[in-house]
RNA sequence: GGCCUCAUCGUCUAACGGUUAGGACACCAGGUUUUCAUCCUGGCAAUAGGGGUUCGAUUCCCCUUGAGGUCACCA
């Protein structure tokens, strides 16, 4: 049986990274098992529908690369792939429903309903609407009356994949909506109706459906259909209560993290490793490692919080690994504007000096301006340092005169400013937490840079000169 | 409130009856001729509580506690 799993959010606005994550263990499963992952839109309830938010769902998952085989802007044997597009086929399935008996109009008010649901909750006791399911219920006029599902309840066990066995009583089971009064389906009908049509093998989908599970159990045997293999993954907390993931705690917008220079690999990697593991000490892999070795089974079924402290070393550790090719095409857009005066080379360069220190590529113009562009003068980098402020301004300009000196004669090879900086440490009789402080803090005016001989190397004799002249005169 | 589910370092997790309870992030200390980073070494730190079962429980069972989900003409 070929697999075939499906990521089928609503358009309701942004995605939360517990639905991209859902979206993400789908589509690891599709490409391990060389199936399909199909993209469907569940836009059944119009009043919650948020313009955009289809595009933003395609653009998500286009910028992760969680590409998929049949969507609404893909065609597929099994389309339309946007449930408003699928109505007939929904009352179809309805309608032999009614002849089988299994389902019934519901002429009940709106106020006489939320009348039983407040009587129910005073009693605190769940609502239940077969308890008051009409014995002769009225014809069912499409779009005019809702039409609910007939059950019949019974007890339930099932498994899942992630989740394990579970078990509910027939007292989980209800008579259930399956076409709302406006002529859309529910949920609850219609996606089980979608993933038969289409012929999808694994239902992943968030644990908020697992209560429901026992009533489309009801409804798959109703509708004389197997059901799919079922997993749901655990939520994603957030970073510090025990909520759910919302969008002020850092689950923003997916989006936001990829404009900021967050890799889509090391965002998958990271996303995979909430709740999930290959059993040994591994923590980085890449996409390819993933669709490898990733299994539902070793899904925990607890919670995770989403520490971005953990991702942003991962992402530093992606970084790390790419080559440097690979990085200056992703480094492209997040350039300080000054960069755009040097050529490729001289980028290429740079970034790879500052490639082990970069966390997300928005870093990038603070970590490199200086490289681009003469700084002024900082007071505070010797004022803020304890063993430079300890010196006078007189020891200072001498310590950066000999420098001037010593660079002046120098070819600027690293292996010959190596030298350099060591024949001034024994000229000056200084350490180097002097020394080279002060040089990197003349040269740079940043409060961190690569290896001392590398900078100078890539600054070049005239920057360098002219920078440390600046630096005198400042003192 | 009913029903369903979950529970190992601060965080992500490993250990599917026998381990000094392992790794990673974070944090702290030290090392690599300055800084930041990388890398290396070391440190801190957990089985929610109580009962069972067992020669032996993180692991199996029960209770308590805590947390989450659900009880819509939302998904």
């Amino acid at each position: 049986m070929t697999v075939r799993t499906r990521f089928a959010p609503s358009p309701t606005g942004y995605l939360h990274v517990g639905s991209i994550r859902t979206a993400l263990f789908a589509w690891l499963l599709a490409r391990q098992k060389e199936g399909q992952f199909i993209l469907r839109i569940e836009d059944t309830d119009k009043s919650r529908e948020v313009q955009g938010s289809i595009e933003h769902i395609i653009t998500c998952l286009n910028a992760l690369q969680l590409d998929y085989d049949e969507g609404p802007d893909k065609a597929g044997p099994y389309g339309p792939y946007r449930q408003s597009e699928r109505l007939n086929i929904y009352r179809d399935w309805a309608l032999s429903l009614i002849k089988s008996g299994r389902a019934y109009a519901d002429p009940l008010s709106p106020e006489l309903l939320a009348k039983y649901h407040d009587q129910a909750a005073k009693k605190h006791q769940p609502f239940l609407y077969r308890n008051h399911r009409p014995d002769h219920p009225p014809d069912w006029v499409y779009a005019q009356l809702p039409l609910r599902f007939k059950s019949v309840p019974k007890d339930y066990a099932w498994h899942d994949i992630i989740m394990g066995d579970l078990a509910a009583k027939a007292d989980a089971i209800d008579d259930f909506v399956l076409i709302k009064s406006d002529g859309y389906p529910t949920y609850n009908f219609a996606h089980i109706v979608d993933d038969y049509e289409m012929q999808i093998s694994h239902v992943i989908r968030g644990q908020e459906f697992i209560a429901s599970i026992p009533n489309y159990l009801n409804l798959y045997e109703a509708l004389k259909i197997e059901h799919p293999a079922f997993a749901t993954p655990p939520p994603v907390l957030g970073p510090s209560g025990n909520k759910k993931l919302s969008k002020r705690d850092g689950a923003e917008d997916i989006l936001d993290y990829l404009r900021e220079g967050f890799l889509p690999d090391a965002l998958i990697n990271f996303m995979a490793s909430l709740g999930w593991n290959d059993g040994t000490t591994k923590e980085i892999f890449s996409r390819e490692e993933l669709i490898k070795t990733f299994s539902l089974d070793r899904v925990g079924k607890s919670g995770a919080r989403f520490d971005e402290k953990r991702l942003l070393w991962m992402n530093g550790a992606h970084i790390r690994q790419l080559p440097i090719a690979e990085l200056e095409l992703r480094a492209k857009k997040f350039w300080p504007p000054e960069a755009t005066k040097f050529d490729a080379d001289y980028q290429r360069r740079v970034l790879g000096l500052i490639q082990e220190r970069l966390k997300y590529l928005a870093e990038l113009p603070s970590l490199t301006r200086y490289f681009f562009v003469d700084l002024p003068i900082d007071p505070d980098l010797i004022n803020n340092n304890a063993k430079l402020s300890a010196l006078s301004h007189e020891t200072l300009k001498n310590l950066l005169e000999q420098a001037y000196e010593q660079f002046d004669l120098s070819d600027f090879t690293v292996s010959d400013l190596s030298l350099k900086l060591n024949a001034l440490l024994e000229l000056t009789n200084q350490s180097p937490a002097v020394l080279f402080s002060l040089i990197r803090v003349a040269t740079t005016q940043a409060v961190a840079s690569p290896q001392l001989a590398d900078s100078l190397e890539l600054l070049g004799k005239e920057r360098v000169l002219r920078r440390i002249n600046q630096q005198i005169e400042s003192l």
